[in-house]
DNA sequence: CGGACTGTTGATCGGTATCAATGCTCGTGG
DNA sequence: CCACGAGCATTGATACCGATCAACAGTCCG
């Protein structure tokens, strides 16, 4: 086994404790160990959870990029969110029957797997843990309400303004991104299903923000040349993320 | 007191249970009885939380239908959602630091008030109530998940059926209605907002349900005439409600 | 080399917005 | 009691944003 690997299975060395995410204590760590099942990695372009089934597990994203999608029975599909690092995934599942929504990835993902049998000793043995579950299921709630907001509301200029934003700020803050950078591991027909529009129109509308000089988008990175005017492009708010923490 | 008014202050004789809600321990209702701080009336087309205010206090739906929403600078206003007998509203501003989101009267409402500066005691000692959170919260983000897909990518006449149909699936449960009936307490304008488009063409929408015999809409009550027919519209998905929890 | 996928651009169509006028109901005050 | 105004709903005329259909170019990859 190499260092590496053997740091992955240590979760006190697990790489979110790096960013903005909130420490565990040591008996957290120790059930976390337990908790976790294994990790998983997944190509590109693999589903991971599946609109209609169940799944035995849920999952922290450790690297790589994915969305949360759902579809009508005649193929219109509709992104909910993108999934990136410290992000769980499949929560809805282990609380309901099935999945309400499928999960794909963009990336290839490294993922860590948790028995989805055990989540009940984390609400019976673990409060901070508990809080940490609510705490994420009331922030994706939050993140909802904006893209709510943005389909329903904003014009399709507007929207993608928003949603460059939003991404670049949550990749910003988890390390994925420096400065006016955001990775784009997604085609335009993925923003144009996050935004409601259609691909077609998407790209024109990407040529309206690449005519005024608001963003760059070349080599699989997009750039924010001018965050104050996309900003107010956008009318963004940015999401208040302060101390957040992660299982 | 009035007999009526003692049962409103025994948690164990809260108007909830009779429905699909699940049943509290006897401890657990007994330290309800400790985090509920009173109840609160507030009358139709007044305002329950403000989006960017902290709020001391989360509610529990007793009576009467409430819902969420957020606008732009501009006055564009997106409808997130409805509430009615059951829902937790205040959720977020009770785990982030402010409302996102802002929540008003349809009607006048009766509450459930909790103080959000015990909402840790829960966390900590009542492992089903914490469950209980985590559910609710989850719920919200499938009904999100629900609208998304439906403001973002069916047609005003989709999005139509499929919110009657919604709202009268949850009316239906709470015991609000029965058989065809959906109670009807906001005004179109509220539809509208809440399905991405104006008022005017929510009118015209509404029409063509009407003139196809789908829907009838009079004295504060929308019948659904045809829930076959109007479910083949909508390319409805109910929502999988089962077991229900409450707080 | 060929084919799949992605992105771009043009022409046209259509769904929804906008602007405007009218009628209805209801609560209020003269 | 009636007049009035406010809020809500309806309908028509017109404008526009974004959809659709289509062609083509670039890139990647087997």
């Amino acid at each position: 086994m190499t260092a590496a690997e053997g740091a992955l299975e240590r979760c006190e060395l697990c790489p979110l404790r790096r960013f903005g995410f909130r420490r565990h204590a040591p008996e957290e760590i120790a059930f976390l160990r337990r908790f976790k099942r294994g990790e998983r990695h997944l190509p590109a372009g693999a589903t991971l959870l599946r609109e209609g089934e169940t799944s035995p597990d849920l999952y922290t994203v450790l690297s790589g990029w994915g969305f949360r999608h759902k579809a009508l029975e005649d193929g219109r599909r509709q992104v909910l969110n993108f999934a990136m690092t410290g992000d769980l995934l499949g929560l809805q599942g282990a609380i309901a029957r099935e999945m309400d929504h499928s999960v794909e990835a963009l990336t290839d993902m490294r993922l860590c797997v948790f028995a989805r049998e055990k989540l009940w000793e984390v609400f019976a043995e673990f409060p901070n843990l508990s809080f940490a579950l609510t705490w994420i299921a009331a922030r994706e709630e939050r993140m909802l309400d904006g893209h709510l907001l943005s389909v329903g509301q904003r014009t399709a200029l507007e929207r993608l303004a928003y949603l460059l934003l939003h991404l670049q700020d949550r990749a910003r803050f988890v390390g994925l991104a420096e400065g006016d950078v955001l990775p784009a591991p997604f085609t335009q027909a993925h923003l144009a299903d996050a935004l409601g529009i259609t691909a077609v129109h998407l790209s024109r509308t990407l040529q309206r923000l690449r005519r005024a000089g608001l963003v760059l988008w070349r080599d699989g990175t997009v750039r924010l040349l001018d965050r104050d005017r996309l900003a107010a492009v956008a009318k963004y708010e940015p999401l208040d993320l302060a101390e957040r923490p992660y299982v």
